[in-house]
DNA sequence: TACGATTATATGTCTAGACATATAAGTCAA
DNA sequence: TTGACTTATATGTCTAGACATATAATCGTA
């Protein structure tokens, strides 16, 4: 019977929060309306001000309010300009849905950088690099079609690792400490190469999902994935949820 | 000079905060790796609890790391899975550019909601709405076309807007308080009347966001916006920046 | 050996102060 | 009117404590 996402854990500085992300999701108050100032808060709840300070701090960390020296916190315009967007690890994508998962390594290649894979990775030197192309399905179905290039100078291990079993995503994933991550979305139609991975119709929409990821400005793979366009949907959501 | 973001504001629990992300992205503290514990960074840093606090909390808030109580503060594994996807109003994007931008309303039709309008816009009861098609250009070339629903049970003042002239995207920015928003992307070929209003041919590929805006379980909009899928691309980063 | 009770400990929250600092607002002179 | 100076004030950061609480680890018992 909760309205608020987590009104059960009664902390003071989370009520706090809650009743002021509240006015301000139901538009009680307005983007640009200064909330009270802290030592109204402080008097209000009757707490210390390091308190109402923790709850305010984390809105300003959450973007839904501006904080000011000398002038307030003020409730700021929404943004969906800027949404999370989810872009799950396939294989765990497909049996979140209770679908069986498959997949398929069509082919696998080591050799020393070309000037397209250097300009692909987005690097001026790069020793040995291994190219995959690969392929998920659900039930059997084609899901996704993989084109993926390591650089095996980032990731030696990679060298030696079986992607004839484990899909290079779900490898890299437990394989590399931490990475950054930049994606880009568009659409094609379908080529002859492309319309034979995921059986659909030549011309047929095609999402694209072009990923580069790199650690400290280390690069370590890119990756275009291939969706069928009219079966797959990328689901972004903002605030909330 | 700086490698850090922030390194510019060396207040104590942002140096502290710096410090312990650069370890995790360098994969020096991998993840699963057990950070000091509060007691022993106070140490190291000669300052109070609540210092180092504020610094891991927001670590934790930012999912790099997590706090077990008893056991220590864990290095999370990297969530590639979630990244920011920036979906500016189009005209920022479009003057972002420095491309002049260019508006035109198509058409704009009051009527009490239809069974397919409720369907849209999810709700079981509607009493007006407006329909409104548009289309978005740069330098006078197409950009995007949008058919947009608005319902006027939770926006009235949509009924005397002029969208002659702003687009209802920006209109409902300025008018509407707080909305919380899903987006979902998919690929489509254009047919005849998309590939009309893109200038382009038909069956070439299109992007398509649907974007579905609500505010406190109440909903304001539902919009479509189509983009030549050659040309546009939507960037989603994780982490840093 | 397995299970239940106890204990130790790291984090979670909070207080009542303090000083720093950016800046809105007011003051005064050119 | 404009610009420079001063002041008031809200936020930013920090301290040295405190008690709460979840839980890993230990111990004791069946």
């Amino acid at each position: 019977m909760s309205l608020v996402t987590d009104a059960d854990k009664p902390t003071l500085y989370k009520r706090i929060r809650a009743d002021i992300e509240q006015r301000i999701l139901t538009g009680e108050w307005p983007p640009g309306h200064r909330i009270p100032f802290e030592h109204e808060l402080v008097a209000r709840y009757g707490c210390s001000r390091m308190t109402v300070n923790k709850a305010l701090s984390e809105l300003a960390q959450a973007d839904l309010i501006e904080r000011r020296r000398r002038a307030g916190s003020f409730v700021r315009r929404p943004q969906h300009q800027s949404a999370v967007l989810k872009i799950a690890d396939i294989r765990a994508e497909i049996t979140a849905l209770g679908r069986t998962y498959g997949y398929e390594l069509i082919g696998r290649k080591l050799r020393a950088a070309t000037a397209a894979d250097r300009d692909r990775l987005g690097v001026k030197k790069a020793g040995k690099v291994i190219a995959i192309t690969c392929r998920h399905s659900a039930d059997n179905v084609p899901f996704a079609a993989e084109d993926r290039l390591i650089d095996l100078s980032s990731v030696p291990d990679a060298a030696t690792a079986d992607f004839s079993r484990e899909p290079p995503g779900s490898w890299l994933l437990h394989h590399v400490p931490w990475t950054e991550a930049e994606h880009t979305i568009s659409a094609i139609v379908a080529d002859d190469r492309t319309a034979e991975a995921l059986d659909i119709a030549v011309g047929a929409p095609c999402l694209v999902i072009d990923r580069y990821t790199w650690r400290s400005a280390r690069t370590i793979t890119a990756v275009r994935l291939l969706y069928p366009g009219d079966s797959h949907r990328l689901v972004a959501r903002f605030k909330g949820g």
